[in-house]
DNA sequence: TACGATGGTGAACGTTCGTTCATGACTTGC
DNA sequence: GCAAGTCATGAACGAACGTTCACCATCGTA
């Protein structure tokens, strides 16, 4: 009975935006009828399609059920003025707090998170108080960083090969190469860091 | 044919959080079993059950589905120093658990990320590509790193003072210094950094 | 005015879901 | 060695689910 109008979509997106921020979960077709007021779960199941269609929710790799993808959690900037062109942002919603931890981890039962010291890595922007993010059992290339164990203590270098030796490079002129003898263990790769920045 | 182990439910967890961050769903018990190993629904059922004891995931509001806590999303924080016996020490025992949002947002709803572009900071060791967690409406001092806008497009510089007046100090020398005639609008503070190393 | 595209209806269908319960294997403490 | 508690099994059941299809209303364009 309602006028048809090409940008409803953008009005049902955001209820179910609103509704995903309190459950943390798309709904069932059922219940995204009911939320719209929509008599029927077809018409959910159309919206869903159109909502996929236009990237904002998408099937798990399992096909099991439809999850948000990272532009569902998009949100316009009201207040400044951004031309064409402008930069992208990804803001927050307000309960959404996974979405910097879903970027980072990939394997959680796999991830440590590693505090660096020292200045060894300065060249790579990588300094003393960040947080690296340590993915261990993963296979490790030259030119990764690594977080490697030499006499029992961790340490974080860029992972290099010199005469089919591996050998552990720092980030800084004023450090030396170690060139381990017989096996170098390493702990794990970086795959990725997080760095605060004091009040 | 297993032996009964009090502390086997951590693995499951473990598992759980493997697929969570595949498929960003706590799946069917079905599918649960599967993952486990288990030959019932049953059990997948009993399992959620002692997760949602200890914590690690709940109902949503709506009691239609299970969905992760942010306990499900503590990640280990390894100890600095790890003596011989290996660093197998740092998983469960001690490392303390904490969550990567948090730890770097304080005001959801005041918090946006920034992609960086360009070269400009980087000797504060801020690449091109890097996010940066950017804290709006937030008094900026001098030292601040900032997002600022000129002509009509963000900056990230550091916010420096000039005889009383605001200027905005790119972190490459091959950048100059931006001395803004009339009022300086920032954006926001930057309040941390995320980067994410590629495969 | 006619037509095709779009968006919603309503009923039917088979599948998958979570729940329940009786049963059995195993561990731990008395 | 026995009881209590824990954890998994396996089958059964009804409810909820997603899919499909024919149908109708509305809108924009030809």
């Amino acid at each position: 009975m309602p006028a048809a109008n090409p940008e409803r979509d953008g009005d049902y997106l955001d209820r179910l935006r609103d509704y995903y921020a309190e459950n943390r979960r798309i709904p069932s077709f059922q219940r995204i009828a009911a939320l719209m007021g929509f008599a029927s779960k077809a018409a959910a199941s159309k919206l869903v399609d159109r909502l996929a269609a236009a990237g904002f929710v998408e099937r798990t790799p399992d096909d099991d059920a439809w999850v948000p993808t990272t532009r569902f959690f998009e949100r316009p900037l009201a207040e400044v003025a951004v031309r064409a062109g402008g930069p992208d942002m990804i803001e927050g919603t307000q309960g959404e707090l996974f979405l910097i931890d879903q970027y980072l981890v990939r394997q959680p039962s796999r991830t440590v998170m590693v505090p660096v010291k020292g200045d060894s890595m300065i060249d790579a922007g990588i300094h003393e108080g960040d947080l690296v993010v340590v993915e261990r059992a993963k296979a490790a290339k030259a030119g990764d960083f690594v977080v490697a164990i030499v006499d029992n203590e961790f340490t974080l270098k860029e992972l290099g090969l010199e005469k089919g030796r591996f050998i552990l490079k720092p980030c800084n002129p004023a450090y030396p190469v170690i060139r381990p003898q017989g096996e170098l263990e390493v702990f794990g790769v970086v795959t990725g860091l997080v760095r605060r920045y004091r009040d």
